[in-house]
DNA sequence: TAGATTGTTAATCGATTAACAATC
DNA sequence: TAGATTGTTAATCGATTAACAATC
């Protein structure tokens, strides 16, 4: 109905990027900005500020700038901020209990139901408030609780099987941990990838690079 | 000297997964694989995968296709995967345990040297074979080791000088899990950022749109 | 050889930057 | 009002895709 303009994946990834700077600011009292002042705290150019932010609307003024304050609030709201998140991770293993104990989650409104594993070792462990249960009750734990969101902290080898069975049982959003591409054909699904190995082998490859680029030292 | 050509972000940012993906025809005893078989696996264009790997050489054979062994082996030169890395994990919070508990890394050359922070609930752990050290003996520590890689897991808060005081030591190389965007000027120094936060927002954001494009189901 | 598929040049598309009129 | 800075259109730049000659 409402059309929405189409944004472009590198501005999306840029939003939060935005969020987090106007965050900053806040906290240092600062209550106006203009795009050239913010052009050059974050290393992007005023121009791409204006054109970003003019995708959801003029939140500036001619001549003043914009509003710090206000701008955070509009850049939450965009973000889908103020709205509360139930939250599964599937897999409780090390990186799933970490990110069950980022208490910084919660504070921005994603609620931490339930973790599950298949491991009977961690099956019953209680995470800073959250219950590991078990993997064989998670598609009737879904027909019974409204969750938004899955996060995804198992080995590649049972994650395609694990999202499949997410996905058929209404899980609309997941955020993917394991090293594989997550497709589903024929569901409105949105994935978020964090491939931590792919991260590091960038970082590999990038310092490779610059030792082969400096020469030696003399 | 060797003047290598420009590869674009865009590019490196693909290469983990043409790694991922001919590993996977790799241990599917796969040996030949054309652009446009890969294209439809990978869903990218066949022109496009052709352009990538051309950045970097001719591994292809008209009319055969790319010999799956010998593009992965390249691919990992590339990434400098046969590299060994020594590394060491700032922060031994829960994230910091749990990527020095994440076997992987190990198997891929990244060995994990010891673990830094400054709780003293935490120092003198020993997280699978590394130990946690005092963040105090950090300077110290990086005169008497060559380390090449720094993993950042700590809050945002200590980032900042925390990172430079490695950059001052020597360090050239960093995956930053904090929340802040850190810049080195006049350093030589690659930083991988995973911004855990900022994914988590843009899968929020996603997950808004996809319901507001969705009409209610009758 | 004929068929397949690469490597590479050229065309297109999209994203970034520049410019400036509008306006606070 | 004069100065500053936005919102937006136009220009540029870079990345992706298409096309095809080269060649295995």
């Amino acid at each position: 109905m409402k059309s929405e303009k189409y944004i472009s994946p590198a501005v999306i990834r840029r939003l939060p990027r935005y969020y987090r700077y106007l965050g900053d600011l806040l906290a240092k009292d600062i209550t106006r900005i203009s795009s050239g002042e913010l052009s050059k705290r974050m290393g992007i150019t005023a121009s791409q500020i204006r054109q970003d932010l003019n995708n959801f609307g003029g939140f500036g003024q001619q001549g003043y700038g914009y509003n710090v304050e206000y701008l955070y609030k509009e850049m939450g709201k965009i973000l889908g901020l103020y709205k509360s998140y139930s939250v599964i991770i599937i897999g409780a293993g090390n990186l799933g209990q970490a990110l069950a104990n980022y208490t910084n989650f919660e504070k921005r409104g994603f609620r931490i139901e339930a973790l599950f594993d298949v491991n009977p070792q961690l099956i019953g462990l209680n995470i800073r408030g959250s219950e590991v249960l078990d993997m064989a009750i998670l598609e009737g734990y879904l027909r019974d609780h409204a969750i938004d969101i899955a996060v995804l902290t198992i080995p590649k080898t049972s994650a395609v099987e694990v999202a499949n069975l997410l996905v058929d049982n209404g899980i609309s959003a997941i955020w993917n941990f394991a090293s594989v591409d997550l497709k589903f054909p024929g569901h409105s699904v949105v994935v978020e990838n964090v491939h931590l190995s792919d991260s590091l082998m960038t970082l590999s490859y990038q310092l490779k690079e610059l030792r082969s680029e400096t020469p030696l030292e003399e």
